[in-house]
DNA sequence: CAGCGCCCCTGCCCGC
DNA sequence: TGCGGGCAGGGGCGCT
């Protein structure tokens, strides 16, 4: 790996689309390989990592790996081992002669020599373990339609937006009402469906309502199909997130033209994120 | 319930 | 050049 990529790899927030991709990229590696042994050099993520891991999991084999919203889930016989990436963590497949870095906290080594090995310098991820239904988990049961499902559609945010205060942009970043839209795509999202980000979820039309939910899964799927081009390098972890590779129209280009109007792009908080629109095109 | 602000943590950036 | 302070950011959680 290049400086430049490990430069671009280390500023990467894991949107759904990372997340979507590293569900894919670590699936074939993992499914199917039996256990050898985990190694939890770091445990305090967001909540610490048990250490009942080391006991369970050897000789177990995943058979499943899925996804709910930005949480991973890695599915075996005696429950399931739920990872979710936070602002800076990744999941790899590393060859077991590979030594482990410094924010390398976790490693899953299976018998044929491969290892999952779980990074996060910010250590705002977590992984957990869930025995029964994981998705009867308390972080897990009150968690939104899925954006490319069908459950997810513009009558449904319609409906959920009555008499709803709160600022369409904290609706649509709000797991409860759909899970996966992080803070980029809520701001690419908005201008593409022309929507101001302060604009009150309940006195957005039903109209506009229908050109967000199609900007939102048309962003992500974009950003799906962008980091699926790297899959078959995972290993190699050179992978660049998807938003990289497409054109990003307001994050990050606060005070630059608009790219349809030619006004300068405006930049204010919410909620402690930084919110980038155009004054003009987004009403 | 709805809405809002805090806080976990480290890397990066800026100013002196 | 080196160092310290400020800040960003996902999202659960506690408080009003």
């Amino acid at each position: 790996m290049t400086q430049t990529q490990a430069t671009e790899e280390s500023q990467a927030m894991p949107e759904l689309p990372e997340v979507e991709t590293t569900c894919r990229g670590i699936a074939p590696h993992v499914i199917g390989k039996k256990i050898r042994s985990v190694e939890v050099r770091q445990p305090q993520l967001r909540w610490p990592v048990s250490t009942e891991l080391a006991q369970l999991l050897p000789a177990q084999k995943f058979t499943a790996v899925t996804r709910r919203g930005k949480y991973l889930l890695l599915h075996c016989k005696p429950g399931t081992l739920m990872i979710h990436l936070g602002m800076s963590g990744s999941l790899r497949i590393v060859e077991t002669r590979n030594p482990p870095s410094y924010h390398d906290h976790v490693d899953i080594a299976f018998s044929n020599g491969s290892v999952l090995r779980y990074t996060d310098p910010r250590r705002f991820g977590c992984m957990l373990w869930i025995s029964g239904d994981p998705l009867a988990h308390k972080l897990l049961r009150s968690l939104g339609p899925e954006p490319l499902g069908e459950d997810f559609h513009d009558d449904y945010l319609w409906q959920k937006s009555r008499n709803r205060k709160i600022p369409i942009k904290a609706f649509i970043m709000d797991s409860k009402v759909v899970v996966g839209v992080g803070n980029i795509y809520a701001n690419e999202a908005l201008f593409l469906a022309g929507i101001n980000p302060r604009r009150a979820a309940g006195r957005v039309s039903r109209e506009r309502y229908h050109a967000l939910s199609v900007a939102i899964r048309q962003v992500l799927a974009k950003a799906i199909k962008a980091g699926g081009t790297t899959l078959r390098d995972f290993t190699n972890s050179d992978g660049q997130p998807g938003y990289f590779k497409q054109s990003l129209h307001v994050y990050g280009r606060a005070s630059q033209p608009c790219q349809q109007c030619k006004t300068p792009l405006k930049e204010i908080r919410m909620g402690g994120r930084s919110t980038v629109y155009c004054v003009q095109c987004q009403k």
